[in-house]
RNA sequence: GUGGACGUAGCUCAGUUGGUAGAGCCCCGGAUUGUGGUUCCGGUCGUCGUGGGUUCAAGUCCCAUCGUCCACCCCA
């Protein structure tokens, strides 16, 4: 009897990633790695569940409710983790001693939230974390957009770095009388870009419950863009002046810009948005998101901000700390969607046929020298008609192709082909092959 | 959680007022007995998402269900 076939499928919002796309992804995880380590965050890794207790009312409502939670065997509640930096902060709290402070660290890996799947968004994505704990300086703070920056340029990505303060908004909104509903207030204002002046001032009437004067003030404020920043610090200052909180926050965003030009960031990267307020509950002062400015729909490809009480969340012990995320799923598919992910499902140079099973152990020695020219090379694993071979070369796209007679390999000698050109060139040494391919890489 | 669009070959899709399913690409073989990608010839491929209903007859109409995509909410 045939065994009943199992319909192959896939959860909704998990995604399976082909060889093109996974070398692909490699090569920016590479890429920001290097990143990383040029500013000397050293690597870490946490197990992708954790209790549920540790997760549970970290971010948000919304977070608590996207998690992906279950009961394992031994009946214990637990859930997979929505976000890198909580699980950040229990580690903190378990080794602070043994990581001692400050503390630089970066983590790439697949979190996963339970929301509905869309453009750009999936419940299993790769975040690429990069995090500050011990100093609360303005300087970390600074170096943290610099590392962002440094990122996405590596990445050859055009982006605005969009920065706000925690502290400087809720003086704002007290100072324009409305910090009791500071929520929807932030939420009506963060529409902004997407439905308009009319719809945000409605929902601000409606929703917030603000006058018609309440609102049209701070939509003129929060939305204020001047080009220049110091003209905005200026403008913010004279605003929040007299409120505690409004006057740390400005004097934070401040110190953090004027670090941020030491550090070299392009000033058209940067820019002031009072309306950037960040869903999760534990950031305390700056906070900022990142657009990739030639495809701004896709939404925030890296955000984060200062959290300065998480760690003491699970631990007597205050430890500061400040960091950011790149969203590496959804950077792809903006790259994709922009065309310019180089896809190619191979890592290899070069491909070397094997003409016949009797010559085929001086194909492997072919390949082994090649090898230790130090090049990627793909020895084709059976002896089959050359035909089939040069056409699989060409499945995968590798760029040269070494072939070889019986004869030819008996003397220790070879063809390079270019499969791109179709120029072939004969009678070759191992090491001229070699030579030849690297001088092309 | 709310709203909208769509499910036909591995992929992208066509299929008229209901009449028994097609194209391109991909894949495989040959022309081409050690040279791919171009060209030509041939070939494989379908419970028309699933279940029910209307009808002599359903890919097509109706209901339900599942799935996908998009937008909102929120976010990477």
């Amino acid at each position: 009897m045939a065994k009943a076939r199992i319909q192959p499928r896939l959860l909704k919002g998990f995604r399976d990633c082909l060889p093109a796309t996974a070398l692909a992804r490699e090569r920016m995880i590479r890429s920001l790695q290097d990143v990383f380590a040029s500013f000397g965050f050293t690597p870490i890794d946490t197990p992708a569940l954790e209790y549920a207790d540790i997760l549970l009312g970290k971010g948000s409502e919304e977070t608590d409710k996207q998690l992906f939670r279950f009961e394992d065997n031994g009946g214990r509640d637990v859930a997979m983790r929505f976000d890198l930096t909580v699980p950040l902060a229990r580690f903190a709290a378990m080794y602070g001693n043994e990581i001692g402070s400050p503390f630089k660290r970066y983590h790439v890996a697949p979190v996963w939230r339970a929301e509905k799947p869309q453009r750009g968004r999936y419940r299993e994505f790769i975040q690429c974390d990069f995090d500050i704990l011990g100093p609360a300086s303005a300087q970390s703070d600074a170096e943290i957009v610099a590392v962002i920056n440094a990122a996405l340029i590596n990445l050859g990505v055009k982006h605005k770095i969009k920065l706000n303060n925690r502290q400087l908004l809720n003086g704002l909104l007290q100072s324009f009388g409305v910090a009791n509903n500071a929520a929807a207030v932030l939420r009506a204002i963060d529409k902004l870009d997407k439905q308009g002046e009319a719809a945000v001032m409605q929902e601000l009437i409606d929703s917030a419950g603000l006058s018609s004067e309440q609102s049209s003030q701070i939509l003129n404020f929060l939305a204020l863009g001047s080009a220049d920043p110091a003209d905005t610090l200026a403008a913010i200052s004279k605003a929040v002046r007299g409120v505690d909180a409004g006057e740390q926050g400005a004097a934070q965003l401040r110190a953090v810009l004027d670090f941020v030009k030491s550090y070299g960031v392009a000033q058209d990267c940067i820019e002031i948005d009072l309306r950037i307020a960040r869903g999760l509950d534990y950031y305390t002062g700056t906070v900022f998101e990142t657009i990739c400015t030639e495809l701004p729909d896709i939404g925030s490809i890296c955000s984060g901000g200062r959290y300065d009480n998480l760690v003491a969340v699970y631990s007597n012990r205050e430890l500061p700390g400040v960091g950011a995320s790149i969203g590496l799923d959804r950077l792809m598919a903006a790259l994709e969607e922009l065309g310019s992910l180089s896809l190619s499902s191979t890592p290899a140079d070069v491909l070397v046929t094997v003409a016949s099973e009797s010559s085929a152990s001086e194909s492997c020695k072919l390949a082994a020298s090649l090898r230790s020219a130090g090049l990627n090379v793909y020895l084709y694993p059976e002896a089959k008609k050359l035909g089939a071979q040069l056409k699989f070369a060409n499945r995968i796209d590798v760029p040269f192709v070494i072939v070889a007679t019986d004869e030819q390999l008996s003397s220790k000698r070879c063809s390079l082909k270019n499969m791109r050109s179709g120029e072939q060139q004969d009678d070759l040494s191992y090491e001229e092959a070699a030579q030849q391919l690297g001088s092309r890489r």
